[in-house]
DNA sequence: AATGAATGAGTCTTCATTCAT
DNA sequence: CATGAATGAAGACTCATTCAT
């Protein structure tokens, strides 16, 4: 009756292995049989709780865009001005993609084609994000606090810099992405680079 | 009369039909095989050309970057103000992201492990790309037609933003990505979203 | 009632199959699913107990190296007189070739090129097979049983002879080498063609 | 017009170029491409004398022996006693084996599944080298210069150490196969190890 | 529920052979 | 005759998935 138990057993470290395993290895070169021992069950436990490999990815993906939800809107609804949430959304997606490196290209960006299902639910994923950001570019907007721009397209732009700069997806070894070019960061975004 | 012969000998036949294949399938489930069919040669010939799958992975991808080098450095070239340079860059790169679809994906998430050697080309490729791009910035901040940011984070939100947004990755159905929010896209990042 | 199964798990099941389609066939034109098959087990099985084709090839070589030390050295020891034991030994040999056709070869002669590992492990199942023989030519010298000739080049012309003669290898249809044959050989080797 | 083309036309350029191949790899490690490279033609060259890999290994087979036959052949004519005879011919086999190293081995181990035809002409050529031993043998027994064994399996034990001893098979690194070593294998051959 | 031994479908890769030049 | 680019049949090996315990 272990509140760890109660909370999600196996299911979970299951998970939460595949997170990792899936972060190091992507999709193709992770083995169900590796995934397995990280969670410390066995190669058959994984598909107790699991119909297949694809599911598991699926299932994992679910969890962390959940994970990743609830990290962005609880922090950048804790501060107030249009500039900080910027900021603190730019923030927390560092460190989420510090976190799930790989994993969070896929959510910020897609995913080689695999099924459609899975196709679906990133898709999915990936609106959310983007329409919460334009829901809050909207709403400085409508504060007077932005340019009444397409508050979509910048939110893909704002999303777009971030896959890239916060995902040391491109830039590797350059720019280690660091806390003093958020506020760079925030700075472009806000005021473009042209006068 | 060769003339088609010449100008794509089996093995850019192959690498054009692997930029296909490997485009809608990645890396992993794309068969040789099938490059071999959509090449119209046999299984062996692809073998004649490249050591492996992966080498064809790696030369293709040299093919596609040095594609992209001549598209976007030329078109450049032709015009004359920054924000005319900007707009043409990013049209440019939807016109590529058009041709090469999934690439930039696969690249990101489905990418087989690099040989050193192709991780050094593309880091320079991509290298090159940014500084190309901050130097633009830069010689427009020195001739007053932008201020002065870091030109470098700069470079990386715009090809960041290109990535993400040219790559009708997230536009899909939503948007169609079109002409009209090429302008939408120099705006947003010319001025930024602020006042 | 398990008895078989615990004399003859599937490594050892597998093994002997390895034995007998290597024998018939050759290490090249023998295939891993004819050898699963004889040994009635999946093709995957064999890679659970074999890293490879030819780390089975090399464990079977050990086993079966091993099955002729037995079969030979027990049965010398239960004789006293040399040419007792050179009779026997020479027995021995009939017999193990009969069942081991042309793995016997092998270990008396040499392997086909292949990994380094593998020769060492043959040279050395030879280099102990001679030494054997030289021991009980040195000790039967020693009995003055033996003239003084050097025990280790007369272990290799008993060795050449038993190659030949008893493995059918070069008079196949010829010779049936018969018991009746093994006095014969026993005399030539102990008195030699000349008064 | 050339001498050399006469006297080494393709066909014997590429059956020597074999025999070197052949001999260092074994039937199935052997490429054809290899063969041709070796024998400073094309590939398709090979195919115009030769109708298959197999093919080719069988006509340099009996190239091979016939160069044995003569070598043999006629030094063993050249001396009188059934003593220098014997050394001539284990001399000859030296000589012989040193030149085309692994191909006994590989005649045992790793050779192709051969034609009936072959098949025929090998156990020819064994059948003559035997019995022209036997018959050397007989005659010594007759001359009074040998017991009365059985000249046939006489002539195996002989061949059969020769095949082993001679094939530095089992010296390798412990005897370099020398020629103080045949003087000493004639002595066990003529009078044995025993008293 | 948990396990891991067993499995075979699926693929890359090799290389003998062909044939257009 | 000579060539070597092109080919595809053949086979080793991997790994997701199953199922008896």
């Amino acid at each position: 009756m272990s509140g760890n138990d109660a909370a999600a057993p196996k299911r979970i470290q299951i998970i939460e292995a595949a997170t990792v395993v899936f972060s190091q290895k992507g999709f193709y070169k992770a083995k169900v049989e590796e995934i397995a021992e990280a969670a410390m069950v066995g190669k058959g436990t994984v598909y107790e709780y699991f119909k297949s490999k694809q599911d598991l990815f699926q299932q994992m993906l679910i969890f962390i865009s959940q994970k990743y939800e609830q990290a962005v809107k609880e922090q950048v609804q804790q501060v107030d001005s249009f500039s900080d949430k910027l900021r603190v959304l730019i923030e927390a997606n560092f460190n989420f993609s510090e976190e799930y490196k790989n994993m969070a290209k896929i959510l910020l960006i897609d995913a080689p084609p695999m099924s459609e299902e899975l196709h679906q639910i990133i898709q999915q994923s990936k609106r959310q994000n983007l329409q919460r950001l334009a829901a809050l570019i909207d709403e400085a907007i409508n504060k007077g606090q932005a340019r009444r721009v397409n508050s979509y397209l910048a939110a893909q732009v704002i999303l777009g810099a971030l896959a890239v700069s916060g995902g040391q997806v491109m830039f590797e070894d350059e720019f280690t992405s660091s806390k003093e070019s958020v506020t760079e960061l925030v700075d472009i975004i806000l005021n473009g680079i042209g006068y």
